[in-house]
RNA sequence: GUGAAUGUAGCUCAGUAGGUUAGAGCAUCUGGUUGUGGCCCAGAAGGUCGGGAGUUCGAUCCUCCUCAUUCACCCCA
């Protein structure tokens, strides 16, 4: 017997069909000229890499390194499950830094995660990653806060800036130390995760949602009051920054950050409107990655990166409706075989004449063509049957006024007269 | 990986306390006009009721298994 194959995409993966597809094209030109603005260049990347480059950045014990990333196994290689990695790898083999010591660049396309899906979530998501390598300046992170910042407004979705400092490798072990004792004090208070959590990454405790762990580490230690000197005065310099710059934020001290190389700097743009996922955009500075990476020593470097399947989602949801104007010039209706043969031509010559012209070859009658025609939201529609291909001269009617005169069948006098 | 809910037409959903040919709205197609769209009217097409097994004279409905989707946990954009 034969087994019929149901043909379906895999789980998590979506199509993204026409009538959406306006919406992320408009998503994506607004970032791209908001990124323009602030004089970031465009960079394309692969989606494969060697499974090494994200093991490394991203840490050997998170969970997307230890269970999350699609690798080909036999051939060492990962899809991106983010772009950072993968934005340095070019940025350090190239020698970008080499040309401009301060890049600015912006890169925008799939990355791939093997997670169950849910509302916000999905295998193959789309991220804008927005990344400012070689500078250590705080003005910059405020900078790039404030882009993001503009480019929500600019989409007239509202969404609140959360910011926190997770300290350097000068003052986070010291911190660290003070909160494991913090909880090793109430850990028998605390949920099964944390408990978890309290060995695998003890600052994760510190956002558990549930209220009663919530309620245990409302007296922890707070990162911000344990920073060393060179992170307290980055930190201010950021926030006067923001300041300056007049964007709103809020700190929060127990937000915390899944990939190992952030340091300094975090900072999340989120919403209550999407489910449990509550991030939009999230970044933070990552200082010493990029030597890690064999890129120039103690080179500097933030960034963060937009989700843009939950952007869509609060446009969709927060009922952001722009008009979408017809993009179809003309419909040809060629009525009988002689009016089809005549108007496929026409419609090519008008096409090359960079009119978008549409026609039916479906031999469907003149009232169909109409409905098609209007459904195409076409501006005029051009009758050519017997009569006139006899007269030399089309019937072309106006869709919205209805208007309808008598063209020559030259395609020249045809893209003049629906150019009004 | 864990938990819950839901699978009936292309889409959104009714429905049967188990009983002949399973319905609606939208969308599609045809017609109402020798060659004129939107509105309206008429008609047509479209479903192995997610799949498999079981109970029963009889299952879309009850039971079990399975697959899928969604939401949530974990984690994250």
């Amino acid at each position: 017997m034969e087994t019929v194959l149901k043909i379906q995409a895999l789980k998590g993966f979506k199509d993204i069909l026409p009538g959406e597809v306006e919406l992320w094209k408009y998503v994506e030109d607004t970032a791209r000229d908001v990124f323009q603005r602030f004089n970031f260049s465009e960079i394309r990347l692969p989606i494969l890499e060697k499974t090494e480059l994200f093991a490394r950045s991203i840490g050997e014990a998170t969970d997307i390194v230890e269970k999350e990333m699609y690798t080909f196994v036999d051939k060492q290689v990962t899809m991106r499950p983010e772009a950072t990695a993968s934005l340095l790898r070019a940025y350090i083999e190239h020698g970008l830094y080499v040309q401009k010591p301060v890049q600015r660049l912006f890169t925008i396309g799939p990355m791939f995660r093997h997670e169950r899906p849910q509302k916000g979530r999905l295998r193959q998501f789309h991220q804008m990653d927005i990344e400012i390598l070689g500078s250590g300046n705080p003005l910059v992170d405020a900078e790039l806060m404030a882009m993001a910042a503009m480019l929500f407004s600019e989409l007239g979705i509202s969404v609140s800036l959360e910011l926190n400092s997770l300290g350097c490798p000068q003052c986070r072990p010291a911190y660290r130390v003070q909160l494991l004792s913090f909880i090793k004090d109430r850990l028998d208070a605390l949920c099964e995760d944390c408990k978890r959590r309290s060995s695998t990454n003890p600052m994760r405790v510190l956002d558990c949602k549930k209220s009663n762990c919530r309620e245990q580490v409302e007296q922890a230690p707070s990162i911000l009051e344990h920073l060393c000197d060179d992170c307290k005065t980055h930190f201010t310099g950021v926030q006067s920054g923001l300041q300056q710059l007049n964007v709103d934020y809020s700190l929060n001290k127990f937000m915390v950050r899944g990939l190992d190389y952030y340091c300094r700097t975090t900072f999340e743009f989120t919403t209550t409107d999407l489910g449990s996922q509550s991030a939009v955009c999230a970044g933070g500075r990552y200082d010493g990655l990029i030597e890690k990476l064999g890129g120039p020593k103690k080179g500097p470097g933030i960034g963060f990166a937009i989700g843009i399947e939950r952007l869509v989602l609060l446009l969709l949801q927060q009922e952001k409706v722009f008009a979408e104007g017809s993009d179809l010039d003309l419909f040809v209706i060629g009525l009988g075989e002689k009016g089809e043969q005549l108007s496929y031509g026409l419609v090519h010559e008008m096409r090359k004449q960079r009119r978008s012209v549409a026609m039916d070859h479906e031999g469907r009658s003149l009232k169909s063509q109409m409905k098609q025609a209007n459904k195409a939201d076409a501006k005029y529609v051009l009758i050519i049957g017997d009569n006139e291909i006899e007269r030399g001269k089309g019937v072309l009617k106006n869709m919205v006024t209805q208007q309808q005169q008598d063209v020559k069948l030259e395609s020249s006098a045809l893209v003049e007269a629906v150019s009004s």
